[in-house]
DNA sequence: AGTCCACAGGAAGGGCAGGCGA
DNA sequence: TCGCCTGCCCTTCCTGTGGACT
């Protein structure tokens, strides 16, 4: 036997009892064929998006809800139905989906149209045309055939926010340029003050109607888990409790759908690891820490070196709370110490604004009267993950 | 009542990379 | 190859500001 302590891992797992019969289930990509306690939404949005199917424009949709409350999950099921049901029928209408909150997917104006364009077969590069000529291509292209054609933009706020509501006031105008094609675009936010900060024109011909998604309470979480568990799980594997447990946790976090099935898939995943016959309570406290130093870990390791710094020289500082010019003055001297260009002040600041929106950082600013206003800066991340954290830094600087 | 601190954060623009067509 | 385009990171310059201090 080449290497005895592997075999023995290996046998082990062979041994056991699997826990999952199907993770996919719980995972985001999943679409399920009926989404509970969203019959309201659905039957909604497929009476909106229906006039497609007779050659007509459907209107406007603009969707609001927190996040996991099922609004992506609705618009891909509502898309996929009616994609089907005009395929058979042979009716075209085509459904695109586009997430702006992907990086480098979306984000820009020039993104969100190649993306668009990448779904009708059209590959542009990245970078490199003027935007008016892709603004050509994506005219063209839309309006090679008669055809409907569906927008669902995802995070659209995230795309408005950084370029401006221009480019929805060209795709909601695009309609007057196409003559073979007409285009409806779906919208969806998380952001309830969104379409306030929109230009009136878009306002009005992008919220033609209007959609929302409450939270989900605990109860209907609980319904939520319970029809994926039966089908990702083997039978009798998950104690009591658990579901209600991931429930209430999802239901704290603005009923957080998506929060839930990760805690229930990460505790399964616990459970399996540590070859437990069960899925019990403490696997899904685990999970809850888990998944906290997962996404900060993550975090870290994709924001650029200069944040990494910055992280840093906040860690050595080593109190509760500092302000933007002690951050800054440690900052200069690891930059010193590693060899690294020293970034601006301003710049500097911002990149702290971005941490805090990371939610790797707590940031306030505060006046102190006579010692000058400035921002407060602590980091919100409990001790054993900033721990991990240290030694996350210390091995990329170190 | 006025001053002044220590920044926040907006605006504009430089410089670079990646990519185009000619 | 060149001139041009865009996105991105960053700098420079600037105005704004809440409240302790005088």
């Amino acid at each position: 036997m080449a290497n005895r302590v592997l075999d023995e891992v290996f046998t082990k797992y062979l041994k056991n009892k699997p826990v999952f019969t199907n993770r996919g289930a719980l995972t985001l990509s999943y679409t399920p064929h009926t989404i509970p306690h969203r019959d309201e939404q659905t039957t909604e949005l497929g009476k909106i998006l229906a006039p497609a199917l007779k050659g007509g424009k459907p209107s406007n949709v603009f969707i609001y809800g927190g996040t996991g409350t099922g609004k992506s999950l609705v618009s891909a099921l509502v898309g996929e139905e009616l994609q089907k049901i005009s395929d058979t029928n042979g009716i075209p209408v085509k459904f695109v989906y586009i997430n702006c909150k992907m990086k480098k997917q979306a984000d820009t104006e020039y993104r969100l149209l190649a993306g668009i364009l990448k779904e009708f077969g059209k590959e542009v590069p990245f970078t490199g045309l003027p935007t008016d000529q892709i603004y050509n291509i994506f005219f063209k292209t839309m309006d090679e055939k008669e055809q409907t054609i569906i927008l669902i933009i995802d995070e659209i706020d995230t795309l408005v926010q950084k370029n401006g509501d221009e480019i929805l006031y060209n795709l909601t105008r695009m309609n007057q340029e196409l003559k073979k094609a007409k285009v409806s675009i779906i919208g969806i936010t998380n952001n309830l003050n969104f379409i306030d900060s929109l230009d009136p024109r878009v306002r009005s011909s992008l919220g033609e109607e209007e959609i929302i998604f409450p939270p989900y309470n605990a109860v209907q979480l609980q319904d939520i888990l319970r029809t994926r568990a039966i089908l990702a799980f083997q039978p009798d594997i998950v104690a009591d409790g658990v579901i209600e447990k991931c429930a209430a946790l999802g239901a704290q976090e603005h009923g957080d759908a998506r929060r839930a099935l990760d805690l229930l898939r990460v505790a399964g995943e616990l459970a399996e690891r540590s070859n437990d016959e069960e899925v019990k309570i403490g696997h899904v406290d685990a999970a809850e820490e888990k998944i906290d130093l997962d996404r900060v870990l993550e975090t870290v390791k994709a924001q650029p070196r200069q944040s990494q710094l910055i992280l840093y020289a906040i860690m050595e500082l080593g109190k509760g709370e500092m302000q933007t010019g002690e951050v800054f003055d440690r900052y200069q001297e690891l930059c010193r110490e590693f060899g690294y260009k020293v970034l601006t002040q301003r710049r500097i600041s911002d990149l702290i604004s971005e941490l805090d929106l990371f939610g790797i950082l707590n940031t306030k600013v505060v006046s102190k009267g006579r010692y000058g206003r400035t921002r407060i800066i602590s980091l919100s991340l409990s001790t054993h993950i900033q721990n991990k954290l240290k030694k996350l830094l210390y091995q990329i600087f170190l």
